[in-house]
DNA sequence: GATTAGCACTCAGTAAATATGAGTGCTAAT
DNA sequence: ATTAGCACTCATATTTACTGAGTGCTAATC
């Protein structure tokens, strides 16, 4: 168990090391108001700190860094979670609302702020269309055989592929499927059409043998639509204003595994469902992310579940803010009610 | 004018820097099969091609470098830009219509494709959809009072917009908007939807007085539907193996630029129209590409012109393997036929 | 007159040698 | 229990010397 004083070097330490990345010798904590102590007294803490596991020295003549055990005992003993400023948070949420009533916009909004509050990276996963339901299944025909089908959802989103058929298109055949789809797929939520569909089509078949063929093609086209969740990058540059990232060894990892969109998509959705979490270094498990922390989070936009937001900089993060920043961000958005 | 022997000795320098991006010593180019002379001789003749501006010196006692107006005599002068092979293209053809036929996702293989060839990033604007021609409009209601505009174009092209409208939906108002801007505009190209609409106006006011306020949210809802250039990048990754970009000086500004989608689209659309340019080191004016060169050229697809496509490299970058690959691209891109 | 051999000179890059100073651990005094 | 004092460590900066690739010029050669 750590002692008062041992605690208030603790903080103190990783304070001064977020705010300057460089080692904290024992000299300089005592010449801070709050450690009136002797860099002698100071020194046998952080020996014992050390000896914890807490801080460690990048060689003997060094200062202390946290080590991530400390900054993991920072994070969970010294960090408030849930002080949300009300004042600051209304007006967060009045400036993700200037801009945009559209979902996905807002969402890039909100990852630009959080990473303009607190020049880290961020990323977040739009709303997941996989949960959205069907309000529309369309063809617009383009020529004799290629047409596009759109799939519009009760969220107001908006997914379309180009379908090349075998055969030239019979108007009233393209009719009568699409109103097929509607009747009975109207309301389904996209992740499950595929399933649905398999449902539906043997009752299809007896009822229109000859033209199955074509009725067929349109309906797998129709499952086949992607639906890529959005996600949306912000405040990439950041990361070149962190000095842990002034070398392209540390650099070129973390811009690498930052472009690549689908790794992030999937990592994003493979994170645990909490409200706030922070996963500080070697935590996340990510090589290209070996010096990064994270803090994720889902949010929820005009009540209904929505997506994944996440902060990462360098481990030598400001979790404090970063925490407030991020639990701030979350609740405006929570507020925000999508119409007018 | 230059000699025919000094001729040899400028092209064997770029050609050695382009490989090694190391100075050219004279010894080094003396050992060279193709070039029989003395070191002694070819330092006279590089002294020569230095005060004609063609090549300079890092420093007194290193090798000569290609100069800026080098590289413009090279690329003018010894670089073929019209050789298609026939079995190349072909080839590159395949691998491109094996991905797909919708023209977007295309155009993005395109970009991959010219990268990996090429080693160098590559930059492609998708079909400028201000020219595609409206094939539909389309109002999708999602409750009370919002829906979303959906816009299709001939090229199989969908934009989309969520709407809010002040007061409620009436269905009929609705229908009866949304056939008369059918009927009015279809086969309008979308750049030009703003212009047209303005002159349908007058008329629509006179025949519906009373519902006009509704009728022209819809119209406005419409107009403002915003036409995105769709813009690939290929091969971001490469820079990091380019040596002149192993600092962070020169990588930081690259990669902050390439990072910029508007300014990128700007500066694709507002290129010379030609089939290939090749544009060096500080002729094209950026800033942050002062240091690279760039090979540019519109593509058509499927016969009908189509977009930009860009290669960017360093200064020192592989001109004639560039442009070959530049051309055979936009060869196989010209010959691929949308459907089937 | 064109080419080449020879030589003094230049200068980036590297390596070894030295100095600096921030910080530590330990011991003895308070 | 705390603190002053001191010897020791080690990354970093500075100096110095050395190396070698490459040049420009001159004089000899073809």
């Amino acid at each position: 168990m750590l002692t008062e004083r041992q605690l208030l070097i603790l903080r103190a330490i990783i304070d001064d090391y977020i705010q300057t990345a460089q080692p904290v010798g024992s000299r300089t904590l005592s010449k801070r108001d709050d450690l009136s102590f002797s860099s002698a007294t100071i020194r046998n803490d952080m020996a014992d700190l050390e000896d914890m596991g807490l801080i460690e020295k990048p060689h003997t003549s060094a200062g202390r860094i946290p080590s991530e055990v400390g900054y993991r005992y920072y994070v969970d003993h010294l960090v408030e979670t849930k002080i949300i400023d009300e004042r600051e948070t209304y007006r967060l949420g009045e400036r993700l609302r200037a801009s945009a009533q559209e979902s996905e916009v807002l969402i890039r909004q909100a990852a630009d702020l959080l990473s303009d509050l607190t020049n880290y990276t961020t990323v977040a996963l739009g709303p997941n269309s996989q949960m959205n339901r069907l309000a529309r299944i369309d063809l617009m025909p383009l020529d004799e055989r290629r047409g596009v089908v759109l799939i519009v959802t009760d969220q107001g989103h908006v997914e379309h592929r180009t379908v090349v058929f075998d055969s030239p298109m019979a108007p009233d055949l393209v009719e009568q499927t699409i109103r097929f789809l509607n009747d009975r797929l109207k309301g389904t939520p996209l992740g499950q059409l595929k399933f649905r569909i398999g449902e539906e089509v043997a009752k299809l078949r007896l009822a229109h043998q000859e033209q199955f063929e074509f009725m067929m093609q349109l309906i797998q086209s129709t499952v086949e639509v992607q639906h890529p969740a959005s996600l949306y990058l912000g405040g990439k540059k950041n990361i070149f204003n962190q000095p842990e990232f002034q070398t392209l060894d540390t650099l070129r990892p973390f811009l690498e595994w930052i472009d690549e969109q689908e790794r992030l998509t999937d990592w994003l959705e493979s994170l645990p469902n909490r409200e706030i979490y922070v996963s500080i270094g070697s935590e996340n498990g990510i090589v290209a992310l070996q010096n990064c922390s994270v803090i994720t989070s889902d949010y929820t936009l005009d009540g209904k579940t929505f997506g994944t937001i996440a902060m990462i900089g360098p481990t030598r993060m400001d979790y404090r803010h970063g925490v407030q920043m991020m639990g701030q961000i979350i609740e405006a958005l929570r507020r925000t009610k999508l119409e007018e």
